[in-house]
DNA sequence: GTCTATAGTCGGATAGAC
DNA sequence: GTCTATCCGACTATAGAC
C-alpha cells in the first residue's frame, strides 16, 4: 500500500514538503520570522528555495503551515496527561481537591518537561515569539491546543481551591501556576546565567519539576480545602 | 543653567536623539528589530531617517541604544522596592524568615505591576524577544539590571525557606515566584483570550497582585519555618 | 545637526526548462 | 515536482548640500 506508481512523485512531495517544515521550524525558531531567509531554510532542509513557493505559496504560508505542524506536537507531547485528566473530571463523583492537586502536579511538571526539552526548543520559542506579536498563526494555536490546556487547568484549580470554575480567580490562578514553569522558556538566557548552567537538561529538569510540585501542593494546600 | 549658546544645537540633537530611542522602542517592541523599518521609526520619531545613521551609527546601534535606556527604566521602576530590600539585607540582625515573605510579596507583585503596566509594555516583550535570541543587547541587561533582581529575589527565597543563599534550590525557587507574574507578559495574548480581558488594566492586575501574594505566602509558609 | 537624493544590497517571488 | 536564472521591490547606509 505505498508502492502505487502514482504515489511515487508525491513522496518525494511529501519529503520536500516535511524537510521545508523541519527546517523552516529550526531556523524561524532560531532567528525569528523576519530574520530568516527563505534561502537558507532551503539550504538546511536540503531542497531547492523555488519550493517553498511551489509548497507553501510563500514564506508567510511555510510559517502558517509550520504552526499546523507544531499543533500536532504538541497534542501528542501532552495529550497523554490532559486525557487522563479530562476523563477523571467527566466520571460522575468529580475528583476530590487532594486528587486535583495530584492532577495539578503531573500536568504542570509535564508542561515543564515538555518547555525544557531540546526537542521542543524551536517551536516553544516561536509560540512565546508569537504572543508578543499575534497573528493568525496564533489564532489557530491557541484553539487548537492552548484553549484546552488553559480550561483543563483551570478546572483542576477550581476543584483544588474550591473556585467556581467559571471564575476569573480559577483562570488566573491556573496561569500563575503554569507560569512557574513557563519561566524556565520564557526568560531562558536568565536562567541559565544565573544558575550557571550550559543548558537545561535531565538533572536540572529534575529539580525544576521537584520545586513546582512542592509549590503546587503548598498553594493548594493553603486555601484549598479550608472553604 | 540651560540657555547656553553653544548647548542651543546640541540640546536640539538630544531631543532627536530621545526621540528616536523613544520612537525606536516602540516600534522594535512592536514588530521585533529585523521587521522594523529605519523609515518608520524616523517617522515615528518626527525626525530624518538619516539621523539614525549620524546618531548611533546605524539600526543596530540604535537598538544596542534602547537597551541602555531600557536599563535606566527598569532601575527606576524597581529600585525604590529593591532598595528596600537591600538595607534591610544589610542590617545586622538579619530579616525573619516572616519578613522576608513580606518583602518577596512586595517585590514580586511590584514585578508584576512594571511587567504588566502600557507603558512598559513595550520593553518588557522586547525583553523577551531578546532572550528567545539573546545577543549583546542581552548582556548588557542582564549585568546591569537582571542579575540584581534575581540575586536579591534569591537571597529572599534563601531566608524564607531555610536554604543556603547560593543554592541552585533557592534560584530555582526565586524563578519559579518570578514566573508568576512573567506569564502575564509572556504569555499575554493568552491571557487576554482565556480571561476575556481586553487589556490588563488597573483591575486585572489588582487580581494578579492578590493571587501572586497568596501564592507566595502559601509556599513560604509550608516549608519555610519547619526546619 | 539636519536634510534630500541615491547608491548598493539583499531577499522573496517567478518564469520556464527539465 | 524540481531545478536555474533572474527580476524587482524594499531597505539600510551614505554622499553631499544647507
Amino acid at each position: 500500500m505505498q508502492g502505487e506508481t502514482s504515489k511515487q512523485s508525491s513522496d518525494r512531495g511529501n519529503a520536500s514538503r516535511d524537510a521545508l517544515i523541519r527546517a523552516g521550524l529550526r531556523v524561524f525558531g532560531r532567528i525569528g520570522f523576519d530574520a530568516a531567509r527563505t534561502r537558507d531554510i532551503a539550504v538546511e532542509a536540503g531542497v531547492n528555495q523555488a519550493l517553498i513557493a511551489y509548497h507553501f505559496g510563500g514564506k508567510r504560508g511555510l510559517y502558517l503551515a509550520i504552526f499546523d505542524h507544531i499543533l500536532v506536537e504538541i497534542r501528542t507531547r501532552l495529550s497523554p496527561s490532559l486525557e487522563l485528566v479530562l476523563e477523571a473530571l467527566r466520571r460522575d463523583p468529580p475528583p476530590t481537591p487532594q486528587t486535583a492537586v495530584g492532577m495539578l502536579e503531573e500536568l504542570i511538571s509535564r508542561f515543564a518537561a515538555v518547555l525544557a526539552a531540546d526537542e521542543s526548543a524551536e517551536w516553544a520559542t516561536l509560540i512565546i515569539k508569537e504572543q508578543q506579536a499575534p497573528s493568525e498563526a496564533f489564532d489557530r494555536l491557541f484553539e487548537g491546543a492552548m484553549r484546552g490546556l488553559a480550561e483543563t487547568t483551570t478546572q483542576l484549580v477550581a476543584i483544588a481551591r474550591g473556585l467556581p470554575p467559571e471564575s476569573a480567580e480559577a483562570r488566573v490562578a491556573a496561569f500563575t501556576l503554569v507560569g512557574q514553569a513557563l519561566v524556565f522558556r520564557a526568560a531562558h538566557a536568565a536562567v541559565l546565567r544565573h544558575l550557571q548552567w550550559s543548558r537545561l537538561g535531565k538533572d536540572e529538569l529534575a529539580m525544576v519539576q521537584r520545586q513546582i510540585r512542592a509549590n503546587i501542593r503548598a498553594i493548594a494546600g493553603a486555601e484549598g480545602i479550608s472553604p
